[in-house]
DNA sequence: ACGGTGCTTGATTGATCGTTCAAACAAGGC
DNA sequence: GCCTTGTTTGAACGATCAATCAAGCACCGT
């Protein structure tokens, strides 16, 4: 029921629901006072299950921290070329896509977004003395962020996963030249 | 006529556009046959003038081929402080939000990353050795669009630069290590 | 067997969407 | 003055949207 948002949040109407769900509009608006509350739960239930849903996945047999960072990018990766370029960023599309979102919503997507460059913090964190000193490591966190939702919105735009590998490869290189920085140090 | 997007393409409606621009419903479709035809204006209208409307106003006084970069990016820092974080890059916005876009649309919004890229790659090659030789240099311009980008939306989530300024800082951070990289080969 | 409670049904509502079109209008050429 | 050509007008259309609601149904304790 949560994973048919591929099409965006206007895009997808009560009717294509309930022809999805099996359900009739009146159950569903037993459940959920509003469409909007409908995006609501489902925000919740990303947020909730990120642990499930993407991390645990990814990092099944990956323990080098930094590499659980590639191992994250490369789960989007494959969502990417199963979609044939089509996929984006549940939470980032929405993001774009709701240009005067509700407060509560709005909230959502910040704490989807926190709950995930949290998790790459933690992995920054862990890398420890691989990373210069005065690593400012939230802001790193985002970076990652930023390159992914960059690298897929290119990738769906050009119809090519090239361009979201580029990405990848780019944050690769500066993550190597961070290493390298933290070895010799000025 | 142009300019309006802040709202996006569905939640804008054709009696939006006709208040707007002090049309009838009939003189709009005299010019566009369909409401499409208005997007591909606009985006046509983008393509044709990111010299004038973007890279100019960025880059008068700015000499340096690295700060152009920055300065670029500095453009959209002002943009996003005077829409108080509203302001979502218009082709970023559009990609992610057309979910099953015309063949000429995406065409359209690719041409317009492209025309992006490549001038950020025409400052990397006037930066020239400053940078190591064998960066790929179209890779890390796409990988500037690809921060702006996240930067941009991130910004936007949690209605606050600060997360665009960060990614903007990163980037800087990356640029250093490269040139100092160049300056010092292995 | 009964009444109550809560979920389900699906036709229906009013609003809004993108689009159309016959009629009115303006401006030139002849 | 009249016809032609091109533009503007704004009411109207059908489709679709999110949301509603009276009626029906299933399941419970008693």
């Amino acid at each position: 029921m949560e994973l048919f948002w591929l099409k965006g949040y206007n895009s997808t109407s009560i009717a294509d629901l309930l022809s999805r769900t099996q359900l009739n509009s009146g159950s569903l608006y037993h459940v959920f006072p509003s469409k909007q509350d409908v995006l609501i739960g489902v925000l919740e239930t990303y947020r909730d299950g990120i642990e499930v849903m993407l991390l645990e996945p990814a990092w099944g047999q990956v323990d080098d921290p930094i590499e659980k960072i590639f191992a994250l990018l490369n789960g989007y990766r494959t969502m990417i070329v199963e979609s044939d370029c089509a996929y984006g960023c549940p939470i980032g599309s929405l993001a774009l896509e709701l240009h005067e979102p509700d407060p509560k919503v709005r909230d959502l997507l910040a704490e989807n977004f926190q709950n995930w460059t949290n998790a790459i913090e933690g992995c920054l964190d862990a890398a420890g003395k691989r990373l210069p000193r005065d690593t400012d490591k939230k802001a790193l966190a985002q970076f990652v962020l930023t390159a992914m939702e960059g690298g897929v919105m290119q990738a769906r735009t050009h119809l090519d996963v090239a361009y979201f590998d580029r990405a990848v490869t780019q944050l690769r290189a500066h993550f190597e030249l961070l290493e390298k920085a933290a070895k010799a140090p000025a």
